[in-house]
RNA sequence: GACCCUGUGGCGGAAUUGGUAGACGCACCGGGCUUAAACCCCGGAGGCCUCCGGGCCGUGUGGGUUCGAAUCCCACCGGGGUCACCA
């Protein structure tokens, strides 16, 4: 008698879905058996299969919401279904604990910034717990742990010696509100990137790393890595090389001043020259002449605006100093004028101005009387005779440029840079958008810089058998402008390593990104007491297989750990000169319309929702939402569905568990009534198998599970065997996204450990139909469809589409000028 | 302003990359089970028309290429992102 008519209740004896109860008992059982555990390679052992899947480790500023379980939840899935295709993964985590987040939440909340972030890792830990990712908890880190920061300060100091960690005095960014000075990246519309203050420039003594100096090698590389397009994209902007040429125009007093240009071919164009206020002979050039108090008010008035001020006035300001220079390949003397459009960062802080083919300069001309000249027309057109802003074209020929008139535009430029260059008056070269990294902040929740000043030594790097230098345990941490580890004076004084005189520590510490920039290679050795990691275990690990994260971090962290990277292989800690070479950036979580997020106030957390529907559906869920990379909106009672979907194959297993001997089969015969039943079977097994393997869709390879535990739950004609391979499958499949829920019906299905299980395989004669239904079009409409034996002749298939009744009645004895078959899928038919 | 992404049922999304649009899920409707409800199970559904055979329309809008377009090309509109005086 089959009890699967329509309708069956659930018998009471059967037990209910309780995901509670099955998820506590799998994760104690991965404790107890260390099941996650990896650890590092032998000596000699096979390093072949060493995977390395990592999620860029949380801010512990709060507890996790939905964007870190998307995020961690791909990353695991990625993990188990390499584990289950043999490879050994690592699987780390740790918390990126120092930095400004956690430190304004402390002072919010008057709490000591090491406490909360304390408090807040136990939280984090405990929920990444119960969500039952398979981290290897051997390998977990804290950057603000002073193990840790040990091996930052080292590397720090690595980085001083090679000349690439440097105390320079600098025009900086400044945020009022957080009382520290940010790095240029951290700059958003002049905007502090963290709460929105409005950004000053301030002259200050800082911690920079040369990251300039591998502009070329940050951006060459790129090319190295398989990461989305737009990463790549804005990493190539970020760094902004532009090819061009520095020109040196003379002064009166026979010294000169340089600028940078792109567009060397317009320098006969040049009717006159700019410096940025911040330019350093921008106020001595006027001095003694009757323009030296509109020039000093001029730069005294630039300096109070702010970034924003500046970008966002409409009209060109500026002033004339009184000077003049020559410009070299024509002798003109042009006027040199002060203006606050010219950035001093950017190139030499000083532009000749080409009004006839730059818009900035064009505004600029028209707002002070200025000459415009054109030098380049577009070829066989007319010569521009209206004052007008000529754009740039590939098809310009240059004109007024005396000998080099009538020469194309890029051929006019090299060969005016070779002008120059024999003349000694110029070169080409090269600028980067690209500034060094402002590395030093003045608060107290970060990494001690390891420097000492001393009176008569100067900058003395802590030597190494001292560090750590250890966070001192202050009371007043706010931010007052200067460090707060200023006030503590114990702490500060002490003795110079060089000379053993009274000397004080350096009281800034380093901005968090430090901090991150060299994690992922901790986790391979993360005990190491002697260095930050051995060569060996970074080299077995690295780089990291797959890189998961939010797309926020295209361009800061991704950068500075590129840098870190290479700049450690130049000093020869590690064998590789990216660290990441493959890299997904995963789509932000919406939730009532706006980015969920703790500063909008509408983040859910995943505590509730394990409640009511255990680790398992969230899971689930937070991949099914849509394609991972794109943003997704989320559904209060869309997990529903999946909780739903879980409890059905629950179901399943256990009828089958009921009616059949524990045993998983490897196949079974495709025959009877069952037939389709294991032909879907296989079909499923290939689809998630190329989705999760291959596209990252984990969106769709649950539609594959789900279409067939459907057709599963119907096929109450297939043998008993038949629904065995097909219920185990399921399980097997879903194991990376519901671990516990398919360890548990493994298990009761007569299986071992489904983790070690090896992925299934789909069979590949079993994926091929026996019967094929192709559709029939007549003039591009569908008019029908006809189901036919695999394998049928071009001829019959014809026959056939024609013999549909309804392709002969629009056919209508009308002549068929055309027959298309598509093997497989369709045949067209065109008549007249 | 420049560059990139994106636009498909009531909603989230699918479509093997030029071959039967709307898989899967949510919400919804009908039926079964139940004293009743929940749970669960079976079934339905893009819109309009229909003589119930089927027909017309339909993937932001308008054009184009093709036997055939959500998919390729051109123009435009909407949404999102990145950069934005970088000379």
């Amino acid at each position: 008698m089959n009890v699967h008519v329509a309708g069956p209740r659930i018998p009471r004896m059967m037990e209910r879905y309780d995901p509670a109860a099955v998820e506590a008992r799998w994760q104690e059982i991965w404790e107890r058996e260390h099941v996650f555990d990896v650890p590092n390679p032998a000596p000699g052992e096979d390093v072949s299969r060493l995977s390395y899947v990592l999620e860029m480790l949380p801010y512990p500023s709060g507890e996790l919401h939905m964007g870190h379980v998307k995020n961690y939840t791909m990353g695991d899935v990625v993990t188990l279904y390499r584990r289950r295709h043999g490879d050994r993964v690592m699987h780390p985590m740790g918390y990126d604990a120092f930095g400004l987040p956690a430190e304004n939440a402390a002072i919010r909340s008057g709490r000591h910034p090491a406490e909360a972030t304390r408090e807040n890792i136990a939280a984090i830990r405990r929920q990444m717990k119960r969500m039952g990712w398979s981290i290897d908890w051997n390998r977990e880190l804290s950057t603000a742990d002073p193990e840790y920061y040990h091996w930052t300060q080292w590397i720090f100091l690595r980085l001083f010696e090679a000349g690439l960690a440097s105390r320079k005095s600098a025009a900086v960014k400044w945020c009022p509100n957080d009382q520290t000075v940010l790095a240029n990246e951290q700059v958003i519309d002049g905007r502090c990137e963290r709460c929105g203050a409005e950004v000053e420039a301030r002259t200050l003594e800082q911690w920079f790393f040369k990251i300039t100096d591998y502009a070329d090698r940050l951006l060459d590389d790129l090319e190295q890595v398989s990461w989305p397009e737009r990463v790549v994209t804005m990493q190539r902007n970020w760094i902004g090389r532009s090819h061009g040429a520095e020109v040196a125009f003379m002064l009166d007093d026979g010294t000169d001043l340089r600028v940078f240009t792109t567009r060397p071919d317009t320098l006969f164009g040049a009717t006159f020259f700019v410096l940025a206020p911040e330019h350093s002979r921008a106020v001595e050039l006027a001095d003694s002449s009757e323009h030296s108090q509109a020039v000093a008010d001029y730069v005294r008035h630039a300096a109070g605006r702010t970034a924003v001020e500046r970008a966002e006035a409409r009209e060109k300001t500026g002033v004339f100093t009184g000077r003049y220079v020559t410009n070299p390949v024509n002798g003109e003397r042009i006027p040199v004028w002060v203006a606050d459009y010219v950035l001093a960062e950017y190139g030499t802080g000083a532009i000749m101005a080409v009004p006839a083919h730059d818009e900035r300069d064009f505004e600029f001309a028209e707002a002070h009387g200025l000459e415009i000249r054109p030098v380049v027309a577009q070829r066989g057109a007319a010569p521009q005779t209206d004052i007008a802003y000529v754009a740039h074209s590939d098809d310009e020929v240059l004109i007024n440029s005396g000998e080099f008139s009538g020469m194309a535009a890029p051929e006019g430029a090299q060969a005016i840079i070779a002008r120059l260059e024999a003349d000694g008056h110029g070169r080409g070269t090269i600028a980067y958008r690209l500034r060094d990294w402002l590395l030093s902040r003045q608060r107290y929740w970060g990494c001690p810089i390891p420097i000492v000043h001393c009176k008569g030594c100067g900058i003395v790097a802590v030597p190494d058998d001292q560090l750590p230098v250890v966070l001192p345990d202050i009371k007043d941490f706010a931010p007052r402008g200067r460090s707060p580890l200023a006030a503590a004076e114990d702490w500060v004084r002490t003795q110079c390593p060089a000379c053993g005189g009274p000397a004080s520590r350096e009281t800034d510490t380093m901005d968090t990104f430090v901090d991150s920039s060299w994690y992922y290679m901790r986790y391979a050795d993360p005990h190491n007491s002697t260095a930050p990691f051995s060569r060996e275990a970074v080299d077995a690990w690295l780089p990291v297989d797959q890189y998961i994260g939010g797309v926020e971090h295209a361009i800061l962290h991704l950068m500075y750990a590129r840098f870190f990277t290479k700049a450690l292989y130049d000093l020869g800690y590690v064998g590789f000169t990216e660290p990441f070479a493959n890299l997904f950036t995963q789509g932000m979580i919406y939730y009532l319309g706006a980015k969920m997020a703790k500063s909008k106030g509408n983040v859910i957390s995943p505590d509730e929702l394990i409640e009511r529907f255990g680790a398992d559906t969230v899971r689930m869920y937070s991949l099914f939402l849509g394609p991972p990379e794109q943003d997704a909106e989320w559904f209060d009672n869309g997990a529903k569905g999946c909780h739903d979907f879980l409890a059905r194959l629950w179901r399943l297993a256990l009828e089958s568990a009921a009616e059949l001997e524990p045993g998983i089969p490897a196949s079974v015969p495709a025959e009877g009534p069952g037939a389709e039943l294991v032909r879907k079977t296989h079909s499923t097994i290939d689809r998630v198998t190329h989705d999760v393997g291959e596209r990252f869709a984990f969106n769709t390879a649950q539609s594959a599970v789900h279409e067939l535990v459907k057709q599963l739950q119907r096929s109450h004609d297939a043998t008993p065997q038949q629904r065995r391979f097909a219920v185990a499958t399921a399980v097997s499949l879903v194991q990376p996204y519901a671990p516990h829920l398919a360890c548990e019906l493994w298990q009761r299905l007569g299986g071992e450990r489904v983790w070690d299980a090896p992925w299934p395989v789909a069979d590949p004669a079993m994926l091929v139909a026996d019967e094929i239904t192709y559709a029939v079009q007549v003039n591009g409409k569908l008019r029908g469809e006809f189901t036919v034996a695999a394998g049928a002749e071009k001829a019959d298939l014809l026959a056939a589409a024609r013999a549909v009744p309804n392709v002969a009645h629009h056919l209508d004895g009308a002549e068929v000028v055309k027959e298309i078959v598509v093997p497989g899928k369709l045949v067209s038919l065109v008549t007249r």
